[in-house]
DNA sequence: TATGAAAGACATCATGT
DNA sequence: ACATGATGTCTTTCATA
């Protein structure tokens, strides 16, 4: 369904690791002409492969200690209600400048990505804003110390 | 110690939503002549606050089936030997190009982002991948099923 | 640090191979 | 898919406040 050559790919990987190259510099990069590297761009965007533009911003506005919080709520008995409730909390947790990402999980659970700017006021907030949630079975916080892959995921989710 | 004024950030924000926006429409936006805008970027680049400019990948080419696997190691007599262990089985994932993020979590666990075109195709890979690893401790499966904040940061993982 | 103006670089589009 | 050229827009620099 989604057909991509060399040429398509290349474009990508190098817009990828810097969105800002030139059309002649990513041309003389891949040994092709301006016009055809400019034609393929141009699809790729129309085509909607390449979604948007955006920057990464660096270490000084990234939270320093981030954490996985998993939830998962009490199953009540009227099944509606677990749905609407999820939702709300997902969407509470949504607003807060600290929690990065937000993902629905299973039926009963979800799962939030949450920085702050040390250990202690990560664990504050986990402790006064998310523990403290009524009818919750299960609360486990699985802390991040390092990035391997994906290092800069916390520069591209951080808001100013 | 990161000094950021109104301008500066308004300017982050607008980049982030849309990084090719040119310099004379953000300082029309933002009712400041060109030359000012052309200086903060400039500056903000300088400073590492915009770390780099990246494009998202669209629905397109992400992976329709995520999920965060956590892996818990088991600890041996020599723990020397965990840390080299760890370690080697976050390269072994980073490798992986349907592995989207690894991180360290504590001194016995590790979390990877993890991504297929389907559902049973994600299984397969946790449990002909994952699982398989010798000496581990627990394996938890965390699927995503719906991103609600961050949502198009698995667009901004992906490769091609 | 902010601004205005000027010069050069660039994207974009049309036309043709 | 590639080449070329014309056009308007944008970035970048610099002098000045």
């Amino acid at each position: 369904m989604v057909q991509l050559d060399d040429l398509d790919r290349a474009i990508l990987r190098l817009l990828k690791e810097d969105a800002r190259l030139t059309i002649s510099e990513i041309a003389e990069r891949l040994n092709r002409p301006e016009s055809t590297v400019h034609f393929r761009i141009k699809k790729l965007q129309e085509r909607g492969i390449i979604d948007r533009y955006t920057i990464v911003l660096g270490e000084a506005l990234r939270p320093k200690a981030v954490a996985l919080v998993y939830i998962q709520v009490e199953t009540p008995i009227i099944e509606d209600f677990l749905e609407k409730y999820i939702n709300h909390i997902m969407k509470t947790l949504s607003i807060l400048p600290n929690v990065l990402a937000v993902a629905r999980s299973t039926k009963d659970s979800l799962v939030a990505l949450v920085g702050e700017e040390n250990e202690e006021k990560l664990n504050k907030f986990i402790d006064e804003t998310i523990r403290v949630l009524p009818t919750l079975k299960r609360v486990e916080v699985i802390p991040l110390t390092e990035l391997v892959k994906g290092g800069d995921v916390i520069g591209f989710l951080v808001r100013v």
